[in-house]
DNA sequence: TATGAATGAGGCTTCATTCAT
DNA sequence: TATGAATGAAGCCTCATTCAT
């Protein structure tokens, strides 16, 4: 068998290589501007020969959507250790999140806005039991489940809870990448307050009032 | 001149036509699958007589995004007047604009995540001072500022506030439109979840307290 | 019959309201830019208007053409009376041709390489007998005569001689036009050159020696 | 190699399928008249192939263009060693310039009036120092220097005596190619005088009188 | 006389995909 | 496994021309 694995093995690079070409020429010039040409010019092959690795240009962009998504969710989880107190973990982990989705935004937005099934099985995050499926929800989820720990609420509170908090990074890590010409200043201003302030409000910390005003 | 009107009402309703077209594509494939050949199709028509009506395929575009504003406008303003309480004016106009922007989500898509400096002129948000410029920002705010007159918030604050709920609901209406496969029932419990709780949080009135549960 | 007859003076102006638009479209941007459709704007009327006048674009460009060739022959003919003594006559005439000529590049060129019958009508110099048929082989063999007059030449000499140096100015002119970005300095240097030594040459008058260099 | 090698030959010669049908166009069209489609007719292919071995139409034509210089070029080398005596050397040169260009009538007129640097760059004359650049143009300095040998003019008068003698010969090309109804007796008288009249008299070597008659 | 609507052909070009080799 | 040739559909757009009014 094992000459059948080398060829499975070399295979698999070759897809790799073709992922890679063609999240580099996405990275460059937008989703649209994407072509089985480009990706053949990219890795000096004939176009044609990408028909052996892929049946065809979906295929290749719905695997390249789920990548980028794998790789949102590994940077989430290494906030997961990052403090003992879950408030900063939150804290920790929203910023990691916001920051690993705005350093690919074309990958970003190509995944998150993706209504295919295959894309969806990874960025779902809405239907009622998200959170068993849904990493990034299940993170956020131990997290106010623990900072609620005194006065417990039911999964499905915490749940709604947790899917608001997506949803709204969400909302904000796309309108930055859509105002692109948006200052630097304001921009953080904006990632501060949302991960300090809003963040917290969402996950029903905060009283009424503001936090001091020092970080506005 | 009742030759002229009737003309003119004509090529109105051509444009109408041809905009309708426009966006029943949008809808169903997505804005990068809009043509000219496809909307001559639609129409019935051949392609060249698209020019007669509109410059250019952009053109079309900006007519498309800027109606959508419009509609969205008018919608946050049927809340203006809806109540003296200014927590149900907030509540009334965030569920008017997520409705109407669900009720078109091609367009709404499209205008939202569109970078050009045309659209932007209408979208954009985030930018500090943006309330100057942008109606539903300038409605949050003054909501914002009616509901803490007892203890006034600096405009930038307040600004960032409604920022921050701008934000929000673009990530729920956008998530809904992505995950379009979404059931009904559970739609609407994020939607309520979002208007009668997140907002009211967002908008620093809740406590640690959720409202009873009795709306989960 | 009146009335007909204002008709006709009407239709008469229209056409020239339509030949002087095209004329300047063509002198503006180009004979291949040309198009009804510019010329109807242009003249502020509907492009369907002009099938009135023309049968088509190419009745319009014909007669352009022509009217190009009675503008040069008329700058030709305004040298006729300048001088007494026929070589003076023929620097003349030469230099006011070329200069007719190169104020109206577009027109020129498109006239002297239209290989229509409807142009070359007017611009074809090159068969036997053209002379008659040609002002400006007329003119130009007419000042030949003079000059050889002490030795007289056959007609058949002077018409070959003439077309000689009408075949020499067109292509003169036709490199000046080719080679626009040529030094302002170095072309009136070829020109003086071609008026003052070339056409002499041509016409049978210089010897063996240039004219003392000072001219070059 | 010997696959890879008829690949290649095959592709040349699908090259030269292609430029000979753009050139068969040009020559029954005119230039403007080009396109893309025509060509595709002309050899039944369809268009799309055609970037296949051009990247657009303006590489065709510049090949096109590039193609006619040299055959040019080669014919006039090919005088080069015709005669010992320069002055044969010059009718000799002359001549088959002549012919080439007219035997490749659409060719010649799409080079020589394109005014593209491209294009230029090969066809400029008229510059002062062209002669450094223009084979054609170096070649005709040689012969004249050679024939004044015994009473040398300067660098420059010969430059302007050759440009003339260039400009002569391209007016006398251009327009027996746009008069190409011309009998073919009268077209030789002409190219006949041209080549054993005028160059010589625009070479400073006639004197007053025409050669005896005997060509005329 | 004058218009606007409409078309079909044609302009360049890019692309996904198939197929023989 | 890999290629190059080939196509047909599609992209945007311009134009000459016709026709009903």
């Amino acid at each position: 068998m094992s000459l059948e694995e080398r060829r499975e093995r070399e295979k698999e690079e070759m897809r790799k290589l073709i992922l890679d070409a063609a999240a580099e020429i996405i990275f460059l010039d937008g989703i649209d501007k994407l072509s089985i040409r480009k990706i053949a010019e990219r890795i000096e092959y004939s176009p044609s020969i990408i028909y052996h690795y892929f049946n065809n240009k979906d295929n290749i962009l719905n695997q390249l959507m789920s990548n980028a998504y794998q790789k949102i969710i590994t940077a989430l989880s290494s906030a997961k250790l990052s403090s003992d107190h879950p408030v900063e973990r939150l804290k920790d982990a929203t910023r990691n999140y916001i920051e690993t989705a705005l350093s690919m935004p074309n990958e970003y937005n190509a995944a998150q806005l993706n209504s295919s099934p295959d894309v969806l099985k990874y960025t779902a995050s809405l239907f009622r039991g998200a959170t068993n499926k849904n990493p990034a929800l299940a993170f956020l989820c131990d997290c106010l489940k623990d900072i609620h720990k005194n006065a417990p609420r039911s999964e499905s509170e915490i749940e709604l809870m947790a899917q608001m908090i997506v949803i709204a990074a969400f909302g904000l890590i796309m309108r930055l990448n859509v105002e692109a010409e948006l200052e630097e200043k304001q921009k953080y201003r904006l990632i501060d307050h949302f991960v300090n302030v809003t963040i917290l409000q969402m996950a029903g910390i905060y009283t009424n009032n503001m936090p001091g005003g020092k970080s506005i």
